[in-house]
RNA sequence: GGGGCCGUGGUCUAGUGGUUAUGACGCUUCCCUUACAAGGAAGAGGUCGGUGGUUCAAAUCCGCCCGGCCCCA
C-alpha cells in the first residue's frame, strides 16, 4: 500500500529500467492483428544533446502510443537515429581525429557506425529515462546496410519509371564544402559589402548608365541588364545593348518586374548567376550561359586576364582595373542579406553542374490529393502543405558532392556516357569499390566505366522511413520485387513532425512513399510546436535563453514535465515554463495522498467483490466519470492534450478530492459503509487509467500499490513476481499500460440530484466560510427545500449538520419580481428587430405578468411572449427565523 | 513581397453567433479539518488589441488599422 510521500527519485528510474527490461512496450509480432496503431518517429540526429524539441515531441508521441496501446491493442512505436548526415561524418572525424578523404568511403562509414554507437547508447538511455513507450527492439540507423539497400533501391525504382533524370542546370553551391545543396539548407544573413557604381555604356550611343553591384567579379559572366517596366527614368534604355566594362560583350537590354527599383540605381546587371533572380531570368528570358567562376571558386576563361585568379583575388583586381578606365563612379559600405549555407555560414553561389532530379513538378494535382487524403492534426498544417506543393519550381536535387553518405548506385560509360545502374540483387553497393553488373556497355560495348561519386541528399534517406519501417522491397527473395515484408503497418497510423521541418522532411516523405506505393505514407499526421522559453520567444544559443532539459529533469520528476508537455493542443508552440512543471509535481504529490487515503478508507480485502446495492451519491459520481472517461478518449483521439489533461484534473482534484472524499470518509468511518468502499476503489482503479497516458510513472506504481498484488518497485517493494490482475489484458507484461480503457460501466443515476446535493453543500461552506467559521464547525439545524431526499445523510455529515430537514414546501418568504430575463436563443429568432420593443417595455415597466411557471405569459408592448422566452427574475426577502442561502436547485436555512 | 497564426483580469489560458466570459498561477482574508498547509474555503481583479460593418444579438463573422510570432520567397 502507498505509504508516506511520493518519491519520484526512486520510483521513475525503477520503472523505466523494468520497463526496458521486461519488454513492456515490445509487440509480439507486426504481422500480429492486434497491433493496432503504428507511429513512423522521425529518427533524429544522434550526435548532440537531448533538447526539449525531443523531450516535447517524444512526450506527445507518447501521449497517443500510451492511449492507443490502452484503447486498442500494441502499437508499434520504433525508434530510429539518423546518423547518416554531415554531423555524423563531422563528429567521427572529430572524435578519431582523421579526414574522411583518408579512407575509402566504405572504410569511413565503417567508422561512422562504430562512433556513433556510442552516442546512440547515450541518446537511447536519454529516451528511456523520459520513460517513452518506444519498443526498443526495434530500432534503425539511417546509415546501416539495409537501410542504404532501401535507399539505393528506390532510386533504382524511380529511375526505372522515369521519375529521376541527370541534368546540367543551375545549382546552389557552397564553395565551402563544395557540394551542391538544397534549398532548405540555406538560410538569410544579413552581410557588410559594398556597392560599386559601374558605368555601363549603350551600344551606338553615347549614352552611359550606372549598374550597381556588390560582385563585381561578376562582370565577365553579365549576360544582359534589367529595368523595371515602371521605371520612366530608364525605361528608355530597354531594347538598346550595353557593352560590359573590361571584357567588352555586348548584352541586351530587358525589362522584367523582378528589378528592385529601390535598391541602387534601379538599372541590374544580370549574370550567370549571381542570386536567384537571375536564374529566373535566365530561364525566362532565354539567356545564354557564361560561367565565369568554377567549382572550386576559380575564374574561368571567360573572365580573360583574370583566368585563374580565386574570386575574391579577381573581384579587387578588377575594381582597381575599373577604377583605372573610369568606369568606377563609386564604392560605398552597405549591409545586405545573403544567402548561405546554415552549416558553415558561408555563402552560397549558383553554379551550373551535372546533378540527379526527382521529378516532381508533373504530380502536383496528384500529390495534393494525397496529402488531403491524410488526417492532418492540426488541420490547417494542411494548407502548408497545399501551398509547398503549389508553389514548386524546381524538381528536386537529390545528388550531393559529399565524401560520405548513401552512394548512388550509378557507373557511367567512359566512352558515351550511359547510365549503368546497379543489380538489384546487390544493393547495398559503393562504385567507388564495387565493379558495375555488366563488362561492356549496353549502348556501345565500350569496357570502361567511371563510378558516380556523389551521394544521396539525406532527405532522399530521410524521406524513406514509412517504408523502412515496414520492410519495403524485403518482403520475399525476389530481388525484383518490391513487396514489404510487414506490409500491415502500411500505411502508418500517424507521422509526428516539428512544424519547423515538415517542408522537407515531412512533405517530401509524403512525395516519396506515393510514389513508390501509390497512396499516401500516414493516415494523420501529428504537428508540434516548439518549445520556447518564459517569455515566449525561440531558444538559441546567441541569445543565451537555453534551458537544458537535463537540469531540469535533474530537479523535478518526469511526470511532472509530461504534465507540463500536456498542457499543450496539437500544433502549439509551448513555452517552457516552471511552474507548469511545479502544478504537475503538485499533482503528482495529490494523486498519491489520495491514493493514500483511498487505500486506509477501502482496502482491497475489504471491498466487496460484486456491486453492492449502491448509495445515491456513489451512483452519480460513477455515472459521472463514465461522462469524464468518454470525454477525456475523445480529447485525446483529437490530440487535445490540453483539455483532456485540464478537465481530467479538474475532476479529479475538485469533485473527487474535495468533494465526494470528503463525504465518503465520513460515511465510511462511521459505518464501514461497503457502497463508499466499492465506489472509492472502482473510481480511483479508473483515475489512474485516466491519468496513465500523462503520468506514466506514477500511475504504475500507485497501481502495482494497490491492484497488483505486491509488485511495485517502489520504497519497500523488492522482488520480481508479477500477478495476474482481471484488468489486464494479459500483454507481455504486468502494467497499467497495458490494462484496457476503462468502459463506462452504464448506471442509471440522478445526475442532476448529485449536482443539487453538492449544491448544497457549496452553499453551507460559503456560508461558514464568510462567518470566518471553520469548515468543520457543528451547525445545530439546518432546513433544505429541494430535491435531495437521497443524500440527506451525506450532506449533514460532511457539513456537520446535527438536524437536516427536508421542507415541504417553499419557506416562507416574499418573493419579489426584480425584472425579466429574456432567452434570447429563443425570442431572438421569433421576435427579430421586434427585440428592441420588447426590451423597452421590460426596461420601463411596460410589461404585464400572467399566469405562473410553465404557464407564464409575458406581454411587453404589442407582444406576447410564452413561458419558455423568458425567466423571471426574483429576489427572497425572509423574515423569518436562521439566514436564507440560495443555489440553483435548491433553498437552504441555517439555524 | 506571398501565406499562415495570435492578441481575453498582473501572467498564462478556455471559449468560433445567444442570459452573469472558463480555469490555472499570483494576490487578499479565513481555516492546522488524523490523505495532502505543496492542503481547504471565500474574495478582489477583465471597455475580450483598436476601429468600422453584418445581425434582433459579436470575444466569436467580415473590412481596415495597431502589436507580436512563424513559414515561404
Amino acid at each position: 500500500m502507498p505509504s508516506g510521500s511520493y518519491d519520484p527519485d526512486a520510483v521513475e528510474p525503477a520503472w523505466q529500467e523494468r520497463w526496458v527490461g521486461a519488454d513492456t512496450y515490445a509487440y509480439e509480432s507486426v504481422d500480429d492483428p492486434d497491433l493496432s496503431f503504428s507511429i513512423d518517429t522521425p529518427p533524429p540526429t544522434v550526435s548532440g544533446d537531448l533538447h526539449w524539441g525531443h523531450v516535447y515531441g517524444a512526450t506527445l508521441q507518447d501521449f497517443v502510443a500510451r492511449f492507443e496501446r490502452m484503447a486498442n491493442g500494441e502499437v508499434f512505436f520504433p525508434f530510429g537515429y539518423d546518423d547518416n548526415g554531415i554531423a555524423s561524418e563531422r563528429l567521427t572525424e572529430d572524435e578519431l581525429g582523421i579526414r574522411h578523404q583518408e579512407f575509402e568511403r566504405r572504410e569511413f562509414q565503417r567508422k561512422c557506425r562504430e562512433v556513433c554507437a556510442e552516442y546512440e547508447a547515450d541518446f537511447t538511455e536519454k529516451m528511456q529515462s523520459l520513460g517513452v513507450s518506444i519498443d526498443w527492439n526495434h530500432t534503425y540507423q539511417t546509415i546501416e546496410p539495409r537501410v542504404q539497400r532501401i535507399s539505393q533501391r528506390s532510386f533504382i525504382d524511380l529511375y526505372e519509371q522515369g521519375r529521376e533524370y541527370r541534368r546540367r542546370a543551375p545549382t546552389i553551391w557552397c564553395p565551402e564544402c563544395a557540394t551542391a545543396i538544397s534549398q532548405v539548407e540555406t538560410e538569410d544573413d544579413e552581410r557588410g559589402s559594398h556597392f560599386h557604381d559601374i558605368a555601363f555604356d549603350v551600344v551606338d550611343s553615347d549614352e552611359s548608365f550606372t549598374v550597381s553591384t556588390t560582385r563585381p567579379e561578376l562582370l565577365p559572366a553579365c549576360v544582359s541588364v534589367f529595368v523595371h517596366p515602371d521605371d520612366d527614368e530608364n525605361e528608355h534604355l530597354v531594347g538598346e545593348s550595353a557593352r560590359i566594362p573590361l571584357f567588352g560583350q555586348e548584352v541586351p537590354i530587358i525589362e522584367d518586374d523582378r528589378v528592385d527599383m529601390e535598391t541602387g540605381s534601379g538599372v541590374v546587371m544580370c549574370c550567370t548567376f549571381g542570386d536567384q533572380t537571375d536564374i529566373e531570368w535566365y530561364q525566362a528570358h532565354d539567356l545564354p550561359l557564361r560561367i565565369a567562376i568554377d567549382e572550386t571558386g576559380t575564374m574561368t576563361e571567360q573572365a580573360d586576364e583574370y583566368q585563374g585568379m580565386p574570386s575574391d583575388e579577381a573581384r579587387e583586381a578588377i575594381v582597381a582595373d575599373l577604377d583605372e578606365a573610369g568606369a568606377l563612379l563609386d564604392e560605398r559600405a552597405i549591409t545586405h542579406t545573403v544567402n548561405v549555407h546554415e552549416r558553415c555560414a558561408t555563402p552560397v553561389e549558383f553554379l551550373v553542374t551535372e546533378q540527379w532530379y526527382v521529378e516532381l513538378l508533373d504530380k502536383k494535382e496528384e500529390y495534393l490529393r494525397a496529402g488531403r487524403e491524410m488526417d492532418w492534426y492540426p488541420e490547417k498544417m494542411f494548407t502548408r502543405y497545399k501551398h509547398w506543393i503549389e508553389g514548386l519550381e524546381w524538381d528536386w536535387c537529390i545528388s550531393r558532392q559529399r565524401s560520405s553518405g548513401i552512394p548512388f548506385p550509378v557507373w557511367y560509360c567512359a566512352s558515351c556516357d550511359e547510365e549503368v545502374v546497379a543489380d538489384k540483387a546487390a544493393l547495398p553497393v559503393d562504385p567507388l569499390s564495387d565493379d558495375p553488373p555488366v563488362d561492356a556497355c549496353p549502348e556501345c560495348g565500350h569496357d570502361e566505366f567511371e563510378p558516380e561519386d556523389d551521394v544521396f541528399d539525406t532527405w532522399a534517406t530521410s524521406s524513406l522511413t514509412p517504408l523502412i519501417n515496414a520492410g519495403w522491397a524485403e518482403g520475399d527473395d525476389d530481388p525484383e520485387s518490391d513487396a514489404m515484408a510487414r506490409p500491415g503497418l502500411y500505411p502508418m497510423d500517424m507521422r509526428p513532425q516539428g512544424h519547423d521541418i515538415i517542408s522537407f522532411w515531412l512533405f517530401h516523405t509524403v512525395v516519396k512513399c506515393y510514389e513508390h506505393t501509390g497512396e499516401p505514407p500516414f493516415d494523420s499526421v501529428m504537428i508540434n510546436g516548439m518549445v520556447l522559453d518564459e517569455n515566449r520567444e525561440k531558444m538559441s544559443k546567441s541569445k543565451g535563453n537555453i534551458v537544458a532539459p537535463n537540469s531540469v529533469l535533474e530537479k523535478y520528476p518526469v511526470d511532472a514535465a509530461r504534465y507540463w508537455a500536456a498542457g499543450s493542443s496539437v500544433g502549439d508552440d509551448l513555452p517552457y515554463k516552471e511552474k507548469g512543471i511545479v502544478a504537475g509535481e503538485r499533482l503528482l504529490q495529490k494523486l498519491w495522498n489520495a491514493s493514500k487515503l483511498v487505500d486506509e478508507l477501502a482496502p482491497a480485502d475489504e471491498v466487496p467483490d460484486e456491486q453492492p446495492e449502491l448509495a445515491a451519491l456513489d451512483e452519480w459520481l460513477l455515472a459521472r466519470l463514465d461522462e469524464e472517461i468518454e470525454g477525456a478518449a475523445e480529447h485525446l483521439e483529437n490530440r487535445s492534450f490540453s483539455k483532456y489533461r485540464d478537465s481530467l484534473r479538474a475532476f479529479f482534484w475538485h469533485t473527487f478530492c474535495d468533494d465526494y472524499l470528503e463525504i465518503a470518509k465520513g460515511r465510511i468511518r462511521e459505518t464501514d459503509d461497503p457502497s463508499a468502499r466499492y465506489t472509492l476503489r472502482t473510481v480511483h482503479e479508473r483515475f489512474l487509467k485516466l491519468f496513465a497516458p500523462v503520468l506514466a510513472h506514477v500511475t504504475e506504481e500507485l497501481w502495482h500499490e494497490m491492484y497488483v498484488e505486491a509488485d511495485p518497485v517502489g520504497a519497500a517493494a523488492s522482488g520480481d513476481a508479477t500477478a495476474a490482475d482481471g484488468g489486464s489484458r494479459e500483454l507481455s507484461v504486468d502494467s497499467i499500460h497495458a490494462t484496457a480503457w476503462p468502459e463506462p460501466l452504464g448506471l442509471e443515476a440522478d445526475i442532476e440530484g448529485g449536482e443539487r446535493a453538492l449544491e448544497v453543500v457549496g452553499a453551507l461552506r460559503k456560508y461558514k466560510s464568510e462567518r470566518d467559521l471553520a469548515l468543520n464547525t457543528e451547525l445545530d439545524h439546518v432546513q433544505v427545500y429541494g430535491d435531495v431526499a437521497d443524500y440527506v445523510d451525506d450532506i449533514a455529515r460532511a457539513m456537520h449538520v446535527e438536524e437536516l430537514d427536508l421542507l415541504d414546501e417553499a419557506p416562507d418568504v416574499e418573493t419579489v419580481v426584480t425584472g425579466i430575463d429574456l432567452d434570447y436563443s429563443v425570442v431572438g429568432p421569433e421576435f427579430g428587430g421586434d427585440v428592441p420593443d420588447i426590451e423597452a417595455a421590460i426596461e420601463s415597466g411596460g410589461y404585464v405578468l400572467e399566469g405562473e411557471d410553465d404557464d407564464a405569459t409575458l406581454i411587453a408592448g404589442e407582444h406576447e411572449l410564452t413561458a419558455e422566452m423568458f425567466d423571471v427574475g426574483t429576489e427572497r426577502r425572509y423574515d423569518g427565523a436562521g439566514d436564507l442561502l440560495e443555489t440553483d436547485g435548491a433553498v437552504v436555512i441555517v439555524g
